[in-house]
DNA sequence: GCTTCTTCTCAGAAATCTCACAGGTTCCTG
DNA sequence: CAGGAACCTGTGAGATTTCTGAGAAGAAGC
């Protein structure tokens, strides 16, 4: 994982769940960005102004006023940052439809902190401040394009459902490296997953027998910690 | 989609609702055009005067004078920019209709967004000072012609109606990508459209009917995301 | 004003996913 | 090498997602 040292972007996360906050602003730190916060549309106003940040991750529904109103206060026409917004997963759409052909997005809570991060990386990459990117993750003969969704593997097409490719998509953004479960559980479920960690492992398995038994096995187990995508030693 | 850079062009947008200021502003910076705004039409004219843009979206109705009338005090100077009036759905269109015969067009309210940037890049091309691209959309034997609003597939011509020709149209500007379900609704749908997202589903059924069960399905279900146009694998 | 076309909602069926569970296997430690 | 812990994977129930036909409401055309 790329980490910016020299000049970090500015994260501005607004939510009035300190829980929710703590968990995106922590997630957001590790990936390297600058993060403030804030509970409410004042103070989330008001942040803008001292914390310039380039963008804004902003509940849909705060205590004093919604999401929309601080958008529009912001000036969202003149040089704003963009938003990206918060939605509760039953909440009515029509207010969100149409941000994503302007410069925001939206997100219905509760996300994967890997997808909203991708969110982030898009939305900076769209609008020039990130470099960007080729959009096909590679390992060895593994292949994830993120585009159209697809994986191969020695350029034979994968089938996997949502979950395999979010879990495969981790890995592949840490290869080599040893992941522990709690930190493929934190991010690749979502946030408030409260099952068995138990499913790790079913996927684990679910992955490799589609990525195929006979190739090298290339999702290996680290015991006691995890997993970690590397090549076997000859 | 392409992003002008070197020398964008300048757009007014006219509305007294900021909210579909706010939109519209937004979507067209993402394409890549300068825009200012305005709410009534003595700025608007003001805004002409000082801003020179290329094209002026113009609500008809605004607080202190219509749009007409704007459009006729802009048009004493010779060369007024070209103009996109926007109406209510349900106005008398009398006044509106033979504006397609000038350098002008409309559109009635609301509308989606993708729509609008067509009808946008539409004029300037017109106009000269967007080239002139091929206005045929190809992929595999799939062919949209969007001068004549025609679709054949291998030859054979496929009568659509408006929805399904712009969900179509949608697909074949971004192939191969998997396009989610909200990227969908946002950019065919109209901007205010808060209705049940099973109609998308609904319409790629009606166009995959209509595009012929015998060849390869073209449009294909991306589970647990949405949808994306690309050819089966072999 | 009547007919036809279009858009959207609805609902049931089919397809597919997710997750928990449990028995078996592998690995480690003493 | 025994015992225990960690891990693997098949099974299946319940939930979710998707497909499609039918029909109501509205718009457009004649």
């Amino acid at each position: 994982m790329s980490v910016t040292v020299a000049d970090p972007h500015r994260i501005l996360v607004v939510d009035d769940e300190p829980n929710i906050v703590d968990v995106i602003a922590m997630a957001l730190r590790f990936q390297g960005f600058a993060v403030e916060s804030a509970a409410d549309g004042q103070s989330a106003i008001a942040a803008v102004d001292a914390f310039r940040p380039q963008l804004i991750v902003l509940d849909v529904m705060l205590p004093d006023m919604d999401g929309f109103e601080v958008a529009r206060r912001l000036g969202a026409a003149n040089g704003a940052p963009p938003i990206i917004f918060l939605t509760a997963r039953d909440a009515p759409e029509d207010k969100v439809r149409g941000l994503t052909i302007g410069g925001d997005d939206y997100m219905t809570k509760p996300f994967s902190l890997e997808e909203l991060v991708a969110r982030i990386r898009n939305i900076l990459r769209r609008t020039g401040l990130e470099a960007p990117h080729s959009n096909v993750l590679v390992f060895e003969d593994l292949q994830l394009d993120e585009d159209a969704h697809e994986v191969t593997r020695a350029g034979e097409p994968v089938e996997l459902t949502s979950t395999e490719y979010r879990l495969l998509r981790y890995f592949l953004l840490n290869p080599r490296r040893a992941l522990t479960r709690d930190q493929i559980l934190d991010h690749v479920w979502e946030y408030d997953f409260g099952g068995d960690g138990r499913v790790l492992e079913t996927y684990v398995s679910y992955l490799r027998k589609k990525l195929g038994r006979e190739g090298p096995q290339l999702i290996q187990t680290v015991r006691g910690v995890g997993y970690a995508l590397r090549a076997p030693r000859p």
